[in-house]
DNA sequence: ACCTGAACACCGTTCAAGT
DNA sequence: ACCTGAACACCGTTCAAGT
């Protein structure tokens, strides 16, 4: 690699580094253009020139931090249909959850934390700090269909807020009693929500 | 009512109008401090006087709307379109959950019963009961779209199982602390969740 | 090509001062 | 008690000017 192809990454890798160590720090951080410019050393006006938003910024960043984390995330094998593969990510999200039991047991920590009573300021930023990340992570592959063109134009903010609450659905009723498995119209619904999001929006009016 | 009540109601009214009026024009509308005092008529210090914080001030016109809006079952009301209908009763199922405390309050009646621990059998029916309810309702708002011919052909079933996990989805959310009022999203996320349910399946592939 | 930093047009909140 | 409007401490983005 040249010497001055090596000068003109070193600033844009330090805004990327600076940023993700902040995100490291704190999941919660607010990574303003100055904030991280002055953790980076660099200008503002440098960082927009090597990302011209703040959401740029911020999907570039988590792209990286999670292409570390998830290698092999499942998002990036094209030789499964995106459906399917959207699908196998979120039920990873619910398979720790387990069923029954052991569903019960993770949503009586949750309860305990956050629904029992006024939750403290310290317990809500704890919350706010795993709702981010699991908006994050779902903003992360729907980042990564669209930019193999599997995702049709569209706030992917929006989209993945959506499929997040239809996750906390399917979350709570497989702590709650049922009468039929859960894990059967789990993936009827799971496809329903993915195929609501790659498909294009309905052509209104 | 003194007048003096009179008059000091007055300013705090127009506030809320004048940031309903502007929901009503744009729904994504911002509603920063300055565009509602400058509407209202108000300074930006009058309107903090009245409601502490941007958040305050949104989630007291928003309930206001629903609370305005909501009166009878709007299903077969064929004056308006039949996603906004679906929407409208989708709402009113969410609507006794309110927010925040009180919120939290009915998902501790669910926990105690059912998440505390291993349910009696008891509970196990009265849970079936009202989940039973719960779909049978969702499926007769579906079944009148589709008399109408508002619902593409297809399992009513497993359509109204999915909403059902929305509304979960949004109902725990609204006893989760949250940065940002819930209810705005809530709405974009019933429009998603009803978008899919009324077009047609992904001509797929 | 890359970078600087001032400037612009916004935020939400606070507060001394008025009535 | 209610209201004003300036001030404060932030945003994200733009841009003329430098190297």
């Amino acid at each position: 690699m040249a010497d001055s192809e090596n000068e003109s990454r070193s600033s844009r890798d330090r805004i990327l580094i600076a940023a993700a160590t902040m995100l490291g720090e704190n999941p919660a951080a607010q990574l303003s253009v100055r904030a991280v410019a002055a953790r980076a050393g660099v200008s503002t006006g440098s960082l927009r020139y090597h990302f011209p938003t703040q959401r740029v910024l911020l999907d570039t960043v988590l792209a990286g931090i999670y292409d570390l984390v998830a290698p092999g995330d499942p998002i990036h094998d094209r030789s499964i249909p995106a459906r399917d593969r959207l699908v196998e990510c979120l039920r990873q999200v619910l398979a720790p959850v387990e069923v029954g039991e052991r569903a019960r047991e993770a949503w009586r920590k949750t309860y305990e934390s956050f629904l029992a009573s006024e939750p403290t300021s310290a317990a809500r930023e704890a919350h706010f700090a795993m709702a981010r990340q699991a908006q994050q992570r779902v903003e992360y592959w729907l980042s990564a269909l669209a930019d193999e063109g599997a995702l049709p134009d569209g706030d992917i903010t929006r989209r993945a807020r959506f499929l997040n609450t239809v996750l906390n659905g399917l979350s709570i009723e497989r702590a709650l009693p049922t009468k039929e498995s859960v894990l059967q119209s789990e993936t009827d619904t799971l496809y329903m929500a993915v195929d609501s999001v790659l498909s294009p929006p309905p052509t209104q009016r």
